[in-house]
DNA sequence: TCCACCCTTACGGGGCGTCACAGTCA
DNA sequence: TTGACTGTGACGCCCCGTAAGGGTGG
């Protein structure tokens, strides 16, 4: 004697709504395997499987027509179904992940500043959208065309000048940020970052907020050196 | 002289499509200032900000309806509101990693049995939509009631024994997973283990994934230590 | 005349929530 | 009779994509 669920049993089971239960038949992707007399339907074990199954799936970001495909091709690589859908979770958490960054740099913008530049937020979400190809060039959608030259300029033909610095204060990193050792490396940074766009402070300025943020893509500097100097920053001119 | 720009060049400048302007324009959420006698529309420096704006908010989450309001209401405090958003956001990169967690679960299962246990899928999606109050008896999720009773009985009566070996262990945790230390570690928790689900060794297995798959809410015990042993065990009984 | 833009109108889709109305069994 | 449970049917939502069919300026 098999056990039967009726609707709301069911629904009990895997916290499913009626609703829900009804339109899976009407689109056939969990039909009752029963129909009482009454029209009413009736599940069995296999079908409470099915649900769980489906629940499950969906869950993990299955759409339901996916999961009707899993279900009616019986040479279905479920294994390969599920890293492949892995890897869509993983983008999703990396989307996730920038627009907290983006928001982070909005909050700190309106923080500082009292108003936010929100023509800088859609540049940023260009940024973001970069495919791996064109990585690289993310400041060109960062900047105007003459910023964009002067940091072609100055910080890629430098580059070395750069890592060495920020290598040295990676060394660094346990002293404290109020100490002499940090107010020297901060000393040199706006050394290097004056030698550079110290005609253009507006750039320097945006470059380093962009940094902050942690906005760039495939930063070639460890983040951990951003926030140190970002800190020792803070606690000599508030 | 005010900058003009057609659609499509609106289009451009914020990697917009035509039809979704349309829209905003059809809902009043960005109408453009001018008509042109071709009754074609035409915005100015205005709507692109504000379509920037726009697009911004959207990336960060918030529905159309939302930055209606956000617009519509002069006294919006859109700081307190980016912060609940932040919230909104961190909550769904939580979902994420859940899903993520049960994925890996779920194809770990399939990797040692070749047959994934749905049912299994499902309870645990009860457990991580369990909220703040009920997550301490998760486990009433996860096993039946004789089970459910015999964890009782023996994982909280004994926690103390329990915290003392995971402590032992995360102090050991730079030694090889092949070393003579972990086997002797492993030994420790087999014999705890086996004092409590000895008789039921079902149940031992059924815990062990749980905390394997970083299934349970507010573990007491660090991560690592499971992973720990969980390497251990494999070399020693692969 | 042809082309490049632009317009409006309308259907569809995904995954149900939410009525409205009716039948059945205790 | 009441009321708990179930059934079917249909509309709505949200954010557009994707036509279809037609206008206008060069």
């Amino acid at each position: 004697m098999k056990k039967m669920y009726s609707i709301t049993e069911l629904c009990q089971l895997t916290s499913v709504s009626v609703r829900t239960l009804h339109y899976y038949d009407e689109i056939n992707l969990l039909t009752p395997s029963f129909r009482a007399n009454n029209r009413h339907r009736r599940y069995d074990e296999n079908d409470l499987a099915r649900l769980q199954q489906i629940v499950t799936l969906k869950y993990l970001g299955f759409s339901l027509k996916q999961i009707h495909k899993i279900f009616k091709d019986n040479k279905f690589d479920i294994y390969a179904s599920l890293k492949m859908q892995g890897e869509a979770l993983a983008e999703e958490r990396a989307r996730i992940k920038k627009a907290c960054n983006l928001l982070d740099y909005l909050i700190h913008q309106r923080e500082s500043n009292k108003v936010i530049d929100w023509s800088v937020g859609s540049k940023i979400i260009g940024i973001l959208n970069l495919n791996e190809n064109d990585k690289a060039n993310w400041y060109k959608k960062y900047l105007d065309n003459a910023e964009s030259t002067t940091y072609e300029k100055f910080a890629k033909t430098r580059t070395r000048e750069w890592l060495a610095l920020f290598e040295e204060i990676k060394k660094n990193l346990k002293s404290s940020p109020d100490s002499d050792v940090a107010k020297n490396l901060l000393k040199k940074w706006h050394k290097l970052a004056d030698a550079a766009y110290g005609k253009t402070p507006a750039l320097k300025t945006k470059l380093w907020e962009a940094y902050k943020a942690g906005l760039i893509p495939d930063m070639p500097y460890d983040k951990k050196v951003i926030t140190y100097l970002s800190k020792a920053g803070e606690k000599i001119s508030p």
